[in-house]
DNA sequence: ATCATATATGAACAAGTGTTAATTTGTACT
DNA sequence: AGTACAAATTAACACTTGTTCATATATGAT
């Protein structure tokens, strides 16, 4: 017969697998996506797949790790906090920058689609958000915002009240330029929107 | 055999399956949630369930549509605007308190947890939350705010940006709470977060 | 050239999917 | 009591699901 089969080395199938099944867990989420769908999109049989994955849980664990170690789960030193804290609105616009860097990055996009279905629906999926999203995120912005304070740089308020109001600002932002893509609307107008809410947060709290 | 079958009259057992079929829904999203899973939960076979819905789709439908025909779909009227307006803080307390009141409300809760499985899946449903959440929260708060502005009761901001800032900070909280819920963990420190936020976002735009 | 190994295929499986058809059973009206 | 009708059942369907197993084929080292 005419059996043209391609054979790939290394972990060459394995990375075209994740690529593959990412942007479909990205569309149709983990119960829409089957193996034969996968395995389709590389251009293999569906029991192909099990040479490089022990089953399709496998598989999406692999991608879930990513939607975590990406940007906005950096660990940032308290050394780095201190010194870029004591600069005022750079801190700010670092953070804003970082994260709109990332909303706009295709590969970002769709870990955070995935996210956002998932959320709901896988109790570890939910627990990294908390831990490596919210919290390191609230972390991160009220310990910058506390030592403005002490420096008499931005207004006297509760710290995590702040941090919990402006991640709460880029969050819907950030969730509101997927809503967009989904539909393969343009998001230009958000592109600005996160500037300008910076400006405008940065000209509540600061001391003039 | 025993057949002990039972007999609802009415649209009973139409509502039925729409309570349990929230239910499911909310836990394990639209393609989790089989025929045989909603059937189950009234008592019924699943072949009795096509005797009310011509099929699984029109099930869905008609629970989607309850998610914005709730409270904060809610159009007011300009006249309420204008009048609730004036009075300043008031104003975006009422929102606040009915925003909360929504959040906590057991029923809603489902509907926003089906929203949030559905909402990148779901071209529909994201329509749904675009003009009916989302846009018609921005055109109340925006024109509230605006309104305060005339009155020199605010600080004279772009009323479009000061809305978004609001709208996310309080969707992120009310998120949260879900979130929360869905490890059946305790959400007592959010709830005095929303008033928290509203008074920290009053006394940055209110002019003393 | 041989051979071990990694990687592919094809066929099959048991279980679950949405949906339909024929039939039985309860309820209300005459 | 008889009848019409709504609402339930049982059984079956064609299809998809995740996974496994035996088998075939390409690659690299010897």
């Amino acid at each position: 017969m005419s059996d043209t089969r391609e054979f790939h080395k290394g972990g060459e199938t394995k990375k075209l697998i994740e690529v593959a099944a990412m942007e479909l867990f990205a569309e149709q989420g983990y119960k829409g996506t089957s193996v034969r769908k996968i395995a389709a999109k590389v251009g293999i049989r569906e029991s192909a797949l099990y040479n490089h994955f022990s089953n399709k849980e496998a598989i999406f664990l692999a991608i879930a790790e990513r939607v975590f170690s990406s940007p906005f789960a950096q660990q940032k030193t308290d050394e780095f906090i201190q010194e870029y804290a004591k600069k005022g609105k750079s801190f700010l616009q670092k953070f804003t920058t970082e994260f709109k860097l990332m909303t706009f990055d295709h590969n970002h996009e769709k870990l955070f689609r995935i996210m956002l279905i998932e959320l709901m629906q896988n109790e570890e999926l939910r627990g990294g958000f908390w831990q490596q999203f919210h919290e390191s995120n609230i972390r991160f912005l009220s310990s910058g915002l506390f030592i403005m304070m002490q420096e008499g740089i931005i207004r006297s308020e509760d710290p995590m009240t702040l941090a919990n109001v402006y991640l709460g600002q880029m969050f819907y932002l950030r969730m509101q330029v997927s809503l967009l893509k989904a539909d393969k609307k343009s998001t230009t107008s958000l592109s600005t929107a996160f500037e300008r809410q910076m400006e405008l947060f940065w000209g509540m709290i600061s001391i003039k």
